[in-house]
DNA sequence: CACCAGGCTAAATGTGCGCTTAGTCAGCTT
DNA sequence: AAGCTGACTAAGCGCACATTTAGCCTGGTG
């Protein structure tokens, strides 16, 4: 049997809940305002059921429209979920290169990883698609987004190399290090709520603390740290 | 991608075959041996394509059989799904509550942290499936496992309130450090490769470690304190 | 008013899937 | 040998889905 009926999502159209922040406000200008609805519609469904388990029915009918209308818009229900996350992923790599570089690395890497945080848990039912719903794109589409994700992940290296280089931190891994902070941000769409105890600016404050702790020589450095790198 | 120079992982003997580790050495010993395979099985392909985009023909042709075999064994799909979910967490349970006690909050923290990681990364490829296919078990199937998972946030939950509690660690927010530390263990089973530089184990050590310091006091306040001693 | 364009719908198309059914076959028991 | 059991297969059922098609309707333009 199909199963969960998906939740009774009767909404009609009604207050619009504006606890997503403003996904709308995302999308590419030069879309049409029923193209911005669709997206927004499919981020909500791809975010709740996964792509896989949403259909065109269910992404049109949240707009008032019958599943044809979909095609009039995008090529395929794939190039929806595409258009969500890359546009996710070029937002979220602006907010990266917005900041000013700051002349002390410590305090560019706390912006960086405040930004970062903070736009995540704003926009966390995007990002959670984001994370979540890359494979199913097709090849050529996921190899698209993982060279923009590359671009965030050097972002965060180059910041701790840095800040290494420089000896404001310590004598780090910076590969694990940065796996490590990239972990703290991308997971929290698995849990954020926007009804929860934490701001996306509390929290994004919260885990730029845990971030410089990891590269600030406390505890048994020497320990770890690769003075010597394993052969 | 990943690239980075290959470690000196002395893995076995040659590349492949024993790289998912055990799988087959997971399930429950009261299923016969062509079940248990279905479920290797399975996990192969939810882990690659998702529960929705993997079909019953998929799972079945991959240890040499016909789609109807797989209702000889399961009732359905979605409990081969499940029956990987639910070992999956009882196992990494298992391992959590397999440790010593240890006297010293500390010592205790790490080894909680050390054995989780390391499960997580020894068998990432279940644990993915643990992690990204959740939302597509039955109502009922996705409560029963939400209760096994506060099992485990309750474990290291206590554990840092201890260390709290008996002045070994900082005053911390402790359900703020607790998801850290719980989003550090989930989020390594999407980047983690058996081929990679890091053994379970390493990654486990390096892991405790970053745990370790965020319960250590903030930055400023407990830079110099190395070795051991609480004020 | 005639014409057109494009957003939209209802209906149709075709495919693929989960699961069932009926039957085959090997091995075991008596 | 005969009969039984249970794992397995081939075939098929029913259905849901993505996408297409043909046409409607509205609003703009001469």
């Amino acid at each position: 049997m199909d199963g969960m009926g998906a939740g009774a999502r009767t909404d009609g159209d009604g207050a619009a809940p504006a606890s997503d922040s403003d996904v709308s406000q995302l999308w590419d200008g030069d879309r049409g305002e029923v193209a911005r609805n669709l997206l927004t519609s499919g981020v909500r469904c791809f975010a709740a059921n996964g792509f896989h388990a949403t259909t065109t029915r269910d992404i049109t009918s949240a707009v008032g429209l019958s599943p044809g209308a979909l095609y009039v818009h995008f090529r395929s229900k794939e190039h929806v979920l595409f258009e969500i996350i890359h546009t996710g992923h070029r937002r979220s790599l602006e907010v990266l290169d917005d900041g000013e570089p700051a002349d002390d690395a410590s305090e560019h890497l706390r912006s960086l990883i405040r930004r970062f945080v903070a736009w995540h848990a704003h926009h966390h039912v995007v990002a959670r698609v984001c994370q979540y719903e890359l494979t199913a794109l097709s090849p050529p589409h996921y190899e698209e987004i993982r060279e923009l994700r590359r671009c965030s992940t050097a972002t965060f290296h180059d910041a701790v190399v840095r800040g290494v280089a420089e000896r404001s931190f310590a004598d780090v891994d910076v590969h694990r290090v940065v796996r490590a902070m990239l972990s703290l941000g991308v997971d929290l769409v698995r849990w954020y709520r926007s009804d929860g105890p934490d701001s996306p600016e509390q929290l994004g404050e919260f885990y730029a603390e845990l971030a410089l702790g990891m590269v600030t020589g406390t505890r048994s450095q020497r320990r770890f740290a690769a003075s010597g790198d394993s052969p």
